[in-house]
DNA sequence: AATGTGGATTAGAGCGCTCTAATATGAGTG
DNA sequence: CACTCATATTAGAGCGCTCTAATCCACATT
């Protein structure tokens, strides 16, 4: 910088107003900098200019599972809402499991990252409240009531109703559900999914198997589920990633879909959509979310804003071909 | 940093030493430290640090396209090597575009990333050298005889001989090939297609259509292909995802697969290993390469190394049941 | 000619740490 | 008991920038 200030024949504090386009800076001396900044392949060291402005004006965003396609998509509308408003956004891979995901938080705290962006996250609203005290944070795909951070997420209860109001509408009764084990809106869908089935006298037949949001998981639960002495004729699967492995779980074990049992995921992901999947599903308007998050994120960082938003999308029923009717037995 | 050391009774220089774990620091004055930054939740200020260090123990990874899950597999292994060496992980997007990518090299380099793990680029071996000049990169699933800059990917040609040997055993004559428009590997998987396919003397049946390893671009690519007069028995797709596009789109048109046209991906990513998909592919041991590019960079971080070194990684076909005999017409 | 005005420019302190070189400490040695 | 030598500790400069407050200057106003 010094060096470029030389070249130029001013003082090193014009040449920092000109790297960050400060206005009050005249024509002439611009140029100059600007070519002598070329001439030596001057670079601004961000390190050095966060340090000293104290703004990084960089979000970090921390994503539950980088496998899952749905975080893709949030992530799609992130960098868009985030380039509108030149900042940059980084990502943290959260592995999956609690302790990825603070590993990633930490990170980005040390970093001074402005803002932060957990996605799908697994930790508790006490540690998310506490972070939020060193950085605003928006949690996307999460209920929560917390009074302290922002949420961005679609409305899962109606979602879990909309899924059991289709299978019910076709006929089906025992209606199963692969949840997400620790994973985000796993509460709001499974009570979701209750309420709904006692909502329509089917009580009785709730039954919820453990997942955990992965095709892994969904295989499995999948598996138990259809070797069950009263095995259900439709699944719905807590996400779309459980939903394709249960697809694959049912189908190993020879059984037709949806001929022998209706299954449902949740999110929508590209996934779903693919042909040779053909998945129904809730869709969850991932880049609506991701641009939420952006948008809360800049009303804390901009001082607007001191009281927790909750921004609540609308999901809704995509229906394709892996449901139908029950096999009339 | 100064409260901490006034609070232990010690000097700044001390608060650093123990907040580093340095050697040589008396486990007496330790616990003071340590008890004090405590109390006072002292967290390092990692910009600070960085900037006094020149060393930021952070890689930057690149990846072309969030959506495409052999970036993730790819991840899964830097992160794992990574950790290992106790360097963080920071991810940027591509946004499937060269202007994605290098923003986020852009990024990265501001933020003073030891070192660039580029994942997929579509950047150009010069503007890869000219960075690489800044920074240690690493370029995975890309061959190039750049001296500068290294490399870790699969021997691509072997693997597009794999899948052409494979079809041919089958019986195929008319076998197409979507190639990944600019995208890594895209040449190499090309010209190896050709050259498989002229040592089989079916040299007049090459076709090859233009794709973007994207689903959009497989299923258009199809689509194309299976409504040339001359159509193929069996398509080649230069990734995985575009197969799973490629047999969308064929199916779309009501062929059945394998039955009508064998479809063969590449990479082995979880996407071809879904029951529902049952992608016939080429396996990229991604998290080998993962590995490999971190070592690496680290080879050069830890300054063992100045010349460019090539890693590469056997390819093994993956045979599922999207490829079969052609039809016998 | 004296005064005022507002935009353009600059000096210099400070952001929070690391690192070098110097200094303190203390156990072991002849 | 002075003298090593290795280990433990510290002072203080410096990393590369931003930001505040001060200064400068050209031009308009009285």
């Amino acid at each position: 910088m010094q060096q470029v200030a030389e070249l130029a024949g001013v003082s090193t504090a014009l040449v920092s107003l000109v790297m960050r386009d400060a206005p009050n800076v005249s024509d002439y001396r611009r140029q100059l900098v600007l070519a002598a900044a070329d001439e030596l392949g001057y670079r601004p060291n961000v390190l050095a200019r966060n340090l000293a402005s104290r703004r990084t004006h960089t979000i970090g965003v921390v994503l539950n599972d980088l496998h899952n396609p749905f975080f893709a998509e949030i992530v799609d509308g992130l960098q868009a809402a985030a380039n509108d408003n030149e900042y940059r956004i980084l990502i943290g891979n959260g592995s999956h499991s609690q302790l990825g995901e603070e590993r990633s938080v930490e990170t980005f705290l040390q970093f001074r990252a402005d803002g932060l962006v957990i996605a799908g996250s697994m930790l508790s609203d006490d540690l998310l409240e506490r972070t939020s005290r060193t950085a605003p944070i928006v949690v996307v795909g999460r209920t929560s009531t917390s009074e302290v951070f922002d949420t961005a997420n679609t409305d899962d209860p109606v979602g879990a109703r909309l899924v059991v109001d289709h299978l019910v509408a076709l006929g089906h009764e025992r209606i199963a559900h692969i949840d997400g084990g620790r994973g985000a809106g796993v509460i709001e869908r499974r009570h979701g999914y209750r309420t709904a089935m006692s909502a329509h006298g089917l009580g009785e037949h709730i039954h919820v198997v453990r997942g955990d949001f992965s095709e892994a998981g969904g295989r499995k639960a999948a598996h138990a589920l259809m070797q069950h002495d009263r095995r259900p004729t439709a699944i719905f699967a807590g996400n779309d990633l459980s939903a394709v492995g249960a697809l694959d779980g049912v189908g190993d074990l020879g059984f037709d879909i949806p001929g022998d049992v209706s299954i449902v995921g949740y999110d929508n992901t590209a996934l779903a959509a693919m042909h040779h999947v053909a998945l129904t599903t809730i869709n969850q308007p991932a880049e609506e979310l991701g641009r939420a998050a952006i948008d809360l994120l800049l009303e804390r960082l901009d001082g607007n804003r001191t009281k927790a938003t909750h921004h609540v999308a609308e999901p809704a029923l995509i229906c394709r071909s892996t449901s139908g009717p029950p096999p009339s037995h």
